[in-house]
DNA sequence: CCTGGCATG
DNA sequence: CATGGCAGG
C-alpha cells in the first residue's frame, strides 16, 4: 500500500528503431514527414537464362502465429499462393495451432518445429503444396536445437532451408551465444551445399550494410546491426551464398522487411531488411525475382518472396 | 521441437460457476435457456422511519481498473453520481492510475490502497465528492495490510469501510488465511463500532446463504462457498451488523453481484452475490435502499448502491 | 474467460 | 508496442 503520483517512465528509447537497450540521444532532427517508402516493382517471373520460375517460395516472420491468423494473415497467403510457405516467430506449440492453419488443404505438407523448454517462443513452419522427399528439424547440433529455429526440406533440385536466428538481445546479452550459433549454422549450410545446392530463408536477425536499414548509424551497437553479426553474415555469402535481393537489387535503399511497432516505425519506413533468400550460387542462373511484400500487414515483419527456377 | 496433434484440454470447470478447482461432473440437466434475471427495483430514497437519504454510496468491483476505465466505467459513474465511491481490485499502483480517473472533477478527495509486493493485484480505492474528517488504510495488523485491501473513512456521523477480502483461492489453498482475517477484521470492525456506526462495503468473498449463489450444492467446497467463509459472515453479523440486501429483500432470490466470466455465466445469470453493504444495527433505521446494478458492464462484478439517511 | 504483470523482441 | 505465457480470480 502506497501513494505517489503520476507515471512518467517510458519514452527512453526515442530514436532507437530496434527496441533494443542503450538508446543514444544525440540525434537531433526528426525523421522526414513524408515517409520513404520502397514501392515493390512488378514480379520478374523469367531469369537471366531465360528460363520461366517454377517455383514461388514465401517467408514471413508472423511474430505470434495466433495472432497473426486472426488478423487474417491466411487470407494474403492464400492470395500469394506460394509453393511453399515458410514461417517464423510461431510461438505456438502443436497442439495449439489454430485449425484454420492445420486444416488448410492447400498445403497437404505441414511441418512444425516449437521451443522445447519456453512455451510461446521461437518456432518455425514449413507448408508445402508438394510433398519433399525428407525434413528435418536443426542443425544436428544439440545446444542449438531446442528451440525449434531451422526445418530443411529435401527437394528433387535443392534443399530449402528455413530459419529463425536467435535474436542477440537487448544489451546484447545473447550475442555470443550468437556468434556460435552463426558458426555452426554456416558449417550446417555449407555440408548441405555439398550433396546439392539449396535456398535459405527466413529471419537472419542481421542487417547486413548500411543500405539495409535506415539508423545505420545509431545501431552499430544493437542487436541486429553489430560488426560481429554483420560479419557473419559475409562470412556465409563468402561460402558461396548470394543475397538474392541485393543480387537484383544492389542499390535499393529503404527496402525493408522489419519495422518495429514502437514509435510508429513502419507508418515512418524506419525498418530493417531482417529476412532473406539466401541461395546458392548454382542457383544464381534460376534466380527470377525477390519480392518485399511491404503491405501485408498482421506482423512486425513482412512477407518476402522468391521466384526462382528449379 | 516437437510433433503432436489437436488440442482438446480445457472444458474441465464445466457445471462450475467460480472458476475454481474441484469440478463436480455429476449434474445431468444444463441451465435453462431462459436466464432468470434479477430486476432491480426503482430507488427507494425514504427510509422507515420517514427520512430522506441524504448519501449515496456505490461499491464496485472493477477487475482491474485500467481495463475498466477503458471500457468506460467512470461514464457509469458519473451517471449513478455516489457521494463515495468505493472501488475495489483496482490492479494498479497509484504511479499508473489513469488521469480519467485521477483528475476527475466530481471526487476532489481520492484515496488509494495497492498492494506493497505484488504489482497489479488487489488494491481498493474511496472517493469522495466531500472531505472525510479522517482516512486510514488497513486495519493495524502488519500481516494483513501488506495488500492494499482496506480504506476506511471517517465522516461525521459514521465510518466508511470499503474491503476487498482475500480469496480462498483455487483448491482452498489461502482458506487458512482468509479465515485468520475473518477474524482480525472482524475486531477491527468491533473495535470501530465502538467509536461511531459503520458502513462496511465491498467484495466480501463469500455468499452467504444457498439463496446468495445460483449453484449452492456444487459449490460447497469452492471458494466463497466453504462452511467456514458463510460461517465467517454470519458471526460478523452476529456481531451487531446487518446485510443491508437481505434485510430489505429477505426473499429476492437470483440476486447477484458476480459471474465468472467463464461459460457465460452472465448471460445465463449463474452468479454470486459477493458484494455488500453491511451496517450497524444503530444504522438500520436510517437504510432507505440497497440496489443491485447488474446492468453495468466492464468488470466481472457488477456495482451496487446504497441510499440512506445518517 | 478476463485482468495485470513478465520476458522477449 | 506487440507477442505469448503466467498467476490470480
Amino acid at each position: 500500500m502506497k501513494r505517489g503520483k503520476k507515471t512518467e517512465d517510458a519514452a527512453a528509447d526515442e530514436e532507437n528503431d530496434t527496441g533494443s537497450a542503450s538508446a543514444k540521444k544525440t540525434k537531433k532532427a526528426k525523421e522526414p514527414e513524408a515517409p520513404i517508402l520502397y514501392e515493390d516493382p512488378p514480379d520478374k517471373m523469367t531469369c537471366k537464362d531465360g528460363r520461366e520460375a517454377n517455383m514461388k517460395i514465401t517467408s514471413w516472420n508472423v511474430d505470434g502465429l495466433r495472432a497473426w491468423v486472426k488478423k487474417n494473415g491466411l487470407d494474403w497467403v492464400r492470395e500469394e499462393s506460394p509453393d511453399v510457405l515458410c514461417l517464423q516467430e510461431t510461438k505456438c506449440a502443436e497442439k495449439s495451432l489454430p485449425a484454420a492453419i492445420t486444416s488448410m488443404p492447400e498445403y497437404p505438407y505441414k511441418y512444425w518445429a516449437s521451443s522445447d523448454e519456453k512455451e510461446g517462443y521461437s518456432g518455425v513452419a514449413m507448408l508445402c503444396k508438394t510433398e519433399p522427399i525428407k525434413v528435418t528439424y536443426g542443425i544436428g547440433k544439440e545446444e542449438h536445437d531446442k528451440e525449434g529455429r531451422v526445418i530443411t526440406a529435401e527437394f528433387p533440385t535443392f534443399y530449402l532451408v528455413t530459419t529463425y536466428v536467435p535474436n542477440s538481445g537487448r544489451g546484447l546479452v545473447r550475442l555470443d551465444y550468437r556468434k556460435t550459433w552463426d558458426v555452426d549454422f554456416r558449417a550446417y549450410l555449407s555440408e548441405l551445399d555439398i550433396q546439392k545446392p539449396l535456398v535459405l530463408c527466413g529471419d537472419l536477425n542481421v542487417a547486413h550494410q548500411e543500405i539495409d536499414l535506415k539508423n545505420p548509424k545509431g545501431n552499430k551497437k544493437n542487436a541486429g546491426f553489430t560488426s560481429d553479426e554483420r560479419e557473419g553474415f559475409t562470412q556465409l555469402l563468402e561460402s558461396g551464398f548470394t543475397d538474392s535481393f541485393r543480387e537484383l537489387y544492389p542499390e535499393q535503399t529503404n527496402a525493408y522487411t522489419f519495422w518495429t511497432y514502437m514509435m510508429n516505425s513502419r507508418s515512418k519506413n524506419v525498418g530493417w531488411r531482417l529476412d532473406y533468400f539466401v541461395l546458392s550460387s548454382s542457383l544464381l542462373p534460376g534466380l527470377c525475382d525477390c519480392k518485399i511484400r511491404n503491405k501485408a500487414l498482421g506482423s512486425d515483419h513482412c512477407p518476402i518472396s522468391l521466384h526462382i527456377a528449379v
